[in-house]
DNA sequence: CACGTTCATCAAAACGTTTTGACGAATTGG
DNA sequence: CCAATTCGTCAAAACGTTTTGATGAACGTG
């Protein structure tokens, strides 16, 4: 590896003069500089960020905690939030959590130890968080992506305005019994979805004769909790032709789950939308693809992750000039971003109407 | 920041006496442990890792190039890669190239100024590559993932052997009217995968007075090209139910391509399988849950992310251990994995026999 | 022309580690 | 009981940068 050593002698200058030269920090004469300049091109010098980060205390790195890679949200997200962290300068350090409090922590080490700059977290369970606990106690910025928690910033999204969303486009097709497929059921973005379907149901068909009934179901954010349901829903009677009064429509807290259920309706031949409408959450690319094509409720994740790492890199902009005050109380900004219902084919009229 | 100062003069010692304490490179008595791992735990000492990289020239983090974290494909790698990394100590630097060669020319600095101690390389593209030369260059250990780049250890499938296993199942079943739909036409894997399928139904109609009919189309790994090329074939007249001698079967080089000419197949309400039927590659989680869900060649990624760490650290403890020798010719070990097909519904026997 | 400025450059310290040569103290062997 | 060895520890150098106080040269000013 070449070094600013071998430049400065290259160049026939000190060291400190070339550090000046390539960052600008103290003017430097132009035919210096150029002799400078010359010298890196010619031997390919590349700063080495290790002995960089060691004296500024600044490593232009991010660490992102997913819990798992493997659901295209969260892919989807990873993608957008590391390339909007490279047009600024910041390399990413992937973890995968998987849902595992003892590797979020083992990951919360390592990441510190290599001093990154903030940390970008999806929590995607729901267990008060340790880790979390940690990072902020270590004063280190964290802004907490997809979840809404508690004095801690983060962006989100409006789940219940898009629960709402979907409540009102199924209210309006009449229907108003409804099997919600949620994640875990302690996830406030389930709960969200939940309390804004709730809600716009509950006032489309206040004062009408017609009964609101919704059928909870709570599991994870996989595929298979939404196929084993409706075949367990089926199995109970609660679902199928011969079933009396079942849903004319399943709610999906996310895509994963809506096509795991649309799989199971169709080996129970449940047509969808005819006998049973279908809506999932997210957005997935995949949900065009479906057939039928899958009605949902599409997330903004280049806005989102826009805003994510604007706002880390506020709060370390702020914690760097502000390092040796007294740990002010600082005020937790939360960005929320509006969603969009995507109608597609898997709704349509309750039946019998 | 606590530093390894801070431990020592909490335990009474000199600085290296903790380094020791804490490496084992030396012995340490027992009661000095003690009391050295006592401050540690106390002040919640973790080793700066700038720092450690500084003075070992090893970082213990690898680089990893990916194209498109959006393929779902690409995603399932990045994770099992990951995780593999995490297990033996590594991190993970996560940079996505998005198919530019500039972009992958900006990142191979960042990560060779950060002093990354190798590279996982997916190609994605058919280029010959100038930043993976460049990286080559560098001395810097490299391993192609997906890929089979001449004189480059890398790890891939027996894509050949993929495309034979489809082969034989469609002509089996009386397909000799087979679309295949290629992602770019320069990829080493849409090459191979087309041949072994070439090659098998070639074989498998050899001697009979069925005649083979291959029909080429290249495009992208994306789900708009699988899409649009069925669209284009049915506006031409080679799909669809007017068509004569329309193919009886469209193989997809991967399951995104397929996923697509799923959707457009529904369109044009050709039936799978019983008009068509498809095939697609990668072995997408997705694939099982389409209607009719896909068969498709399943690719082994726990595997190939465990055989390119493993090969990836092999590399760098080499390089390690030979830091000054002379540059020798070292050979490139390049690992095979095989595929194994997955037949699901989307496939029947053709249509008229 | 002497004086204070500005300008360009240099040398040295610092960042937080690991590594290594050195040095007393304790232990062993003859 | 003395020499030789081992043991435990320390001090200092090194890694590749940035930062900053110092220094000398050129310059404008009165």
């Amino acid at each position: 590896m070449t070094t600013i050593k071998d430049i400065a002698s290259a160049a026939g200058v000190s060291v400190s003069t070339v550090s000046h030269a390539l960052s600008g920090n103290r003017p430097i004469s132009e035919p210096t500089r150029a002799r400078v300049l010359a010298a890196v091109a010619a031997l390919g010098y590349r700063p080495n960020k290790l002995a960089q980060g060691l004296v500024s205390k600044t490593t232009r790195s991010l660490g992102l905690l997913v819990p798992d890679l493997a659901n295209p949200f969260f892919s989807a997200m990873a993608e957008a939030l590391e390339v909007q962290a490279h047009e600024r300068g910041y390399s990413v350090i992937l973890c995968n959590t998987n849902l595992d409090a003892e590797r979020e922590a083992d990951y919360l080490d390592v990441l510190l130890s290599r001093q990154v700059d903030g940390l970008l977290y999806f929590p995607g369970t729901s267990v008060p968080n340790r880790a979390l606990q940690a990072a902020l106690e270590k004063q280190i910025p964290v802004v907490v992506v997809d979840e809404q928690i508690a004095h801690v910033p983060g962006v989100f999204v409006d789940n219940v305005g898009g629960g709402r969303q979907i409540g009102e486009l199924l209210a309006g097709l009449g229907h108003h019994r409804i099997l919600f497929l949620g994640g875990a059921e302690a996830l406030p973005t389930v709960q969200d979805r939940l309390r804004g379907l709730r809600s716009s149901l509950y006032s489309a068909f206040n004062g009408t004769d017609t009964a609101v009934e919704l059928l909870l179901r709570f599991g994870a954010y996989r595929a298979s909790f939404g196929y084993e349901t409706v075949h367990d829903c089926a199995r109970e009677g609660l679902l199928g032709h011969a079933a009396v009064d079942a849903p004319t429509a399943i709610v999906a807290a996310n895509d994963l789950i809506a096509l795991g259920a649309l799989r199971a309706l169709r080996e129970l031949s449940i047509q969808v939308p005819q006998e049973c409408s279908l809506v999932g959450f997210d957005g997935l690319e995949f949900t065009m693809l479906t057939t039928p094509s899958l009605t949902t409720v599409q997330q903004p994740t280049g806005l989102i992750a826009n805003s994510a790492i604007e706002l880390l890199i506020d709060r370390i902009d702020v914690s760097l000039d502000h390092r040796d005050d007294y740990p002010a109380a600082r005020l937790a900004p939360q960005v929320v971003h509006p969603v969009s219902l995507v109608v597609r084919e898997s709704v349509a009229a309750a039946p019998g109407r």
